[in-house]
DNA sequence: CCGAATGCTGTTAGCGCTAACAAGACCACT
DNA sequence: AGTGGTCTTGTTAGCGCTAACAGCATTCGG
């Protein structure tokens, strides 16, 4: 494992084999000049149908395909987008990659990725960095930390840059999930069912997810001038959700308890279970997220399910307004879906 | 060319914003030739003390980054790789891809990913020219699906191309965790409990883990001669196994279930507890997987972990051999490795 | 003291492509 | 025939970078 040669460095000899054919090559067969060639394969400019057909005979003949990087040389544009991702498997931001692939897809935009394992600030600074050094044309950080937001105060301000659910105080449009809203909605849900307050297991205090999901359920209860208890927390794993469950068991009055995440309320089921607490019976539970496993967990999870396909989509039109020079705004949130099932049926 | 390289001057007029500075630039500023530079950034070539700290000076002031255009344009090298990756929040594929990224970024290599919904011979046939386009030097299909070996097997030949988990029949290197075994090994051990049978949730026909897991718990079965029971099929989903589990309800002996993934297995617990069926007492039930989520399944599951991390390790190890024109042989195996929890804990 | 090896720096020639302009053909009118 | 348009094609000049080689010093063996 010695110092291997990295691909910028030219201490590697080139690819083997023949080389690729070039406008050049094509123009040769069909006989016209390079700059026809480009005219057809760019549809840019006016070509004789006749010259066209010649054209595209030839590219075929030779698997023509246009060199981007030369392309990218005289243009100053890439066609490439970067995502800073969280390397996770949450199912929220694992989720959102996705939807901006897919929107930046169809737009003809290529995507690189570059994975950051603890967010804060030098490490989405280097992902940042890393990306901007492939030549991207913008970049979306989806970084649900607070500390990404610190990171992004730095955030160059030569690129076009916009984050996902996280960066409050940035200068960048953010885009999200109204966590908040969701957050009132499933405790105001809890509520309904006759309960005289509801108990909160919240995530991690740097994520702004967690905090804006505490504070959608910490102000609901203070709306109705309800009890507060004391605040839970994990760290959206089922197993600190198990850990915090066996903390909760036996608490007075609990009878309802928001989960911050759809992990960590298995987790407080397993540990309801297990202390011989039913759920709905004599505890009811709600998480958020709605993971694809929550319908079948014992008993079916009532949560709240989050579009990511749609925050991807309006994340990637955000950038290509940055792109073309235009003003985003500064946050833009997408609703949050109450899913009641019969963790949280009323008795 | 013209005076462009005098030191200290900016001979041109940037039009349409400050273009980043090239060589040039920082050549004129620390008053040596543009190839200099280029020698001092790349590390490529000697050059006295004195004047590499003049010029490194001048990169940090004028805070220039190559451009990877130019210089992908003149040595035909991108230092990209492309990952197809299937589009689902399946554990396994998303833990690949970063196990990828990691290792591609460790050795200077971006990463630019192409999602396919449905694997098919066109749709991966598709992601591949398009992440060619982007020109990458070197191409990971993660697709364990049995329609991508086909589409691999028309997989271009000129362009280094590693799969993951699948293209079995492909003429490409294929790396994967050793399904048939992981299913042994969970059979077997279900044996050990003592039961005279197995019985088998597959994964979709037309996966080739679901296969592999199939045939490694069948043949432990035929390899003891025991009776191998029908095997009810789903589709990863929690859903399925949830509706399998109602199907297998009442079985006459059915005393042990080897689920092939978690998320099935999922189902199946809540289908045996709506029915009464206690787990692991009645019946025991294994999973495989190992996603974060089943040590807080009710009850905790006995399941098959992977190691995706070194998955994606091998496989770049595995492509950065092919770009270097090595073979890398045909098939590759991670070790998996049984995981016993309650669910199949001895009565 | 000479020729050769070495260390450092510069010059030149592209890589494949597009932008910008030039040029020829053809047409319709004066 | 002349003038000005449109349509189509070609020519030229780089984009920023590296490969290859060409200069210079300086050093060293003999």
């Amino acid at each position: 494992m010695v110092d291997r040669a990295k691909p910028g460095e030219q201490t590697r000899t080139p690819l083997p084999g023949p080389r690729q054919p070039s406008l050049a090559d094509v123009a040769g067969m069909a006989g016209v000049s390079h700059m026809t060639v480009s005219r057809v394969v760019n549809e840019s400019g006016p070509v004789r149908p006749e010259t066209r057909e010649r054209v595209l005979a030839a590219v075929q003949k030779l698997g023509y395909r246009p060199n981007t990087a030369a392309r990218a040389l005289v243009t100053g544009r890439s066609g490439t987008l970067g995502v800073v991702a969280l390397e996770s498997n949450l199912y929220g931001p694992a989720s959102t990659l996705y939807g901006i692939e897919n929107a930046a897809r169809e737009a003809g935009y290529g995507v690189a990725i570059c994975s950051v394992t603890r967010p804060g600030r030098t490490s989405i600074g280097d992902a940042v960095e890393s990306l901007r050094r492939q030549a991207v044309e913008g970049i979306v950080v989806i970084a649900p930390h607070v500390t990404a937001g610190r990171a992004l105060e730095a955030a160059p301000a030569d690129i076009p840059l916009v984050a996902v659910g996280g960066g409050e105080a940035a200068p960048v449009p953010v885009i999200s999930v109204d966590q908040y809203d969701g957050a009132r909605r499933v405790t105001e849900h809890l509520l309904s069912l006759g309960h005289r307050t509801v108990w909160h297991l919240a995530g991690p205090e740097d994520w702004l997810e967690a905090r804006d999901r505490e504070r959608g359920w910490r102000e609901t209860l203070e709306g109705r001038g309800l009890r507060v208890p004391a605040v839970v927390r994990g760290d959206w794993s089922p197993r600190s959700g198990y850990e915090a469950g066996r903390a909760l068991v036996g608490k007075r009055g609990l009878k309802a308890v928001f989960s911050a995440n759809d992990q960590m309320a298995l987790g407080l089921l397993r540990a309801f279970t297990e202390a011989g607490i039913r759920v709905p019976e004599d505890v009811q539970v709600a998480g958020f997220d709605d993971v694809p496993e929550a319908e079948y967990f014992t008993p079916p999870l009532t949560t709240v399910r989050q579009d990511f396909i749609e925050v991807g989509r309006r994340t990637f039109g955000l950038l290509e307004e940055r792109m073309a020079g235009g003003d985003a705004g500064a946050r833009h949130l997408v609703a949050a879906e109450l899913v009641v099932r019969e963790s949280t049926r009323a008795r």
